[in-house]
DNA sequence: ATCTAAGCGAGACGGTACGTCAAGTCTTACC
DNA sequence: GGTAAGACTTGACGTACCGTCTCGCTTAGAT
């Protein structure tokens, strides 16, 4: 696993109080003023950095602010295996939720996303050190639970894993985020009861 | 419904051509560029149009693009009724996807979507004028298909529409488009499954 | 004598009130906000007439202001012949600071001088409609007083007006008027004497 | 004397070759379309400068052109001391003539004192870095020739200064320049006459 | 223990685009 | 036909950021 998610110069040398500087400024103005009104400029002005700095160790304002984001996220979307999928599967659900609903996060990742299509670098970073370790943990559980017969042998877990997270990206984007662990609930027990499972 | 999606001054004497040749030049810049590298000044200069005018009618590039996608979007994803619900749907599905896939308009509305998190009156245009018709066409042929007995009455209308739309959104926002018919059909299928409909 | 300053289509069927309004408005304006801020645009909408109009009858902003400026000089700066010529000079030249010591005629006059040099119609009228006739005035003056003997007959008297005009332009333009009566009397007894007049 | 008679930042980091660039792409432009026509835009294409470096160091156009323009004028019109002050005014107001003569310093200087008018920071440059240095070498020369007996120790020089100025700004304005030598030799006699000194 | 090369802050630089303003032209409807 | 209203193209404004580029300075590793 690559420690330093940022890029090129790679040196012993770097400055962690710059990075730590960097990446809070981003996340602050990006609460302050929403992602869009969020400048190298500012950032480097409210850290007390210079932007020299900031285009030596990352590619562009979204690659700081993918960096906050995913600090963020590792710890607070953990996957648990209680025995029950329809549990687990609420509790992850739930947690990607509510990091959502947090300022700045929400916002900021909204602002990442749209920056992904036209920005095959961040595109490709976003896919390997955010979704696809998020989306393979999913899989691995509902693999498990599906060794276990919760779910038939079947099943499409990769279709499974789009329809748990697809609502939730689509009414994050939508701005009419999911309101409450109950609409979670119901999300978790159709995904399950389309895949042919014992209702939960 | 309103026929002028447009804004303020509201006047018969507003130009025709200059709005044409704006919303054509706006599709064709993101066609060549990207979204991203689209700006006011450039769609401008190739529409022989000046800024001023621009301005005039529109709040935001986003907007002029939102328009142009709209005009598209409403002949492109019709809705049938053949009787049979899935054969329905997957027509719906497959109309909205294959709209994605072309160029600009794929780009284009990933771009107004990236946009929505951060100007209000955007997220309200695309809602009110995007996203509820064409949601309500969709609630309106699955509830057909709940009254000839397709679907149980106590079926999740709204959240099977967004179970539907979900992974589209996902997958066309991580750039990962749904590749073919066989897709949209397993799709439509499962959430058919989840809603309790005979299997498909 | 042409007694419409301005220009082309020569109509009876021209508005009086038109042009009345258009004056005021350009005289207003230039008061309360000066030469240099004000523009066509503003002058139309003060006076409640659209900006063809003022095209119409018009070729600039300059002229409209020397239009409404040498309404109001005509009147103030008359040429009196009470005997002493050192006395008419001072009478006529304290007129000339006076006039340019009210706003908004100072700085509008300064502000069509600005112009003169850019726009060769401009000039034309300015010498013509303002300056010749006024120079006129001063040297007919400056004869009688000749023939009277208080001047000596080889006097150049073109030289002895510009040396008269020369320091109250030259005051004006660097915003240092002259300040009073005094300075106007002294300046005026040493062209005469430079002229070989018996002092005054 | 103040070494940087630009503004504002003070930087040892400015770049020179900028600086002479701007200069000189203003004056060209001021030859070819006349001061009206320049516009910072156009210097700063010409220049191959950024719009930013010029705001950066320079409050207007007009501040461009007056930096320009001083630069030339404080080689033109040195003041020399041969003994003969009517000689020594000859020399020194036909050299202010000539510089006026030649395009585009007339031009260039009539804009300038276009601008005086509606701006005070302006007016205050134009005063102590032009006028007042100037006009202190000819009250010194005047002084000097008044300790020397050639001009009576009452007389009032700053008005002698004015006096022979006056006449020049005012012919510049209006677009009748002294034609030759004679009329400059003319003025000068006048106005030392005009102050009591023997004929010249 | 001192070189020495890197990272660093600061910020000037050439650019692109912004959103605004006024210029001057043109069209529509009124009188 | 002159007029008020106002949409239009053009082009400049002054500002904000972009990403690049010196500058001196500090600072850690290698000499």
């Amino acid at each position: 696993m690559n420690t330093s998610p940022s890029s090129s110069p790679s040196s012993m040398r770097r400055s962690e109080s710059s990075r730590r500087a960097t990446l809070d400024a981003a996340l602050d103005l990006c609460t302050e003023r929403g992602y869009g009104r969020v400048t190298i400029e500012a950032i480097a002005a409210r850290a007390g950095v210079s932007k020299k700095t900031i285009y030596r160790w990352w590619p562009s304002k979204s690659a700081v602010l993918l960096e906050a984001f995913t600090e963020m996220l590792v710890t607070a979307t953990p996957f648990t295996d209680t025995g029950d999928i329809a549990e687990d599967l609420r509790t992850h659900i739930s947690g990607a939720v509510a990091v959502l609903a947090v300022p700045p996060f929400g916002p900021a990742y909204a602002g990442i996303l749209s920056e992904v299509h036209h920005d095959d670098e961040l595109a490709e970073t976003v896919r390997t050190q955010l979704i696809e370790p998020r989306v393979q943990e999913a899989v691995d559980r509902l693999r498990s639970a599906q060794t276990q017969g919760q779910i038939p042998p079947d099943a499409d877990l990769h279709l499974a894993v789009e329809m748990l997270y697809g609502p939730v990206y689509y009414r994050h984007l939508l701005r009419k985020p999911m309101q409450d662990e109950a609409a979670v609930a119901k999300l978790v027990d159709h995904v399950l009861r389309s895949l042919g499972a014992a209702a939960g």
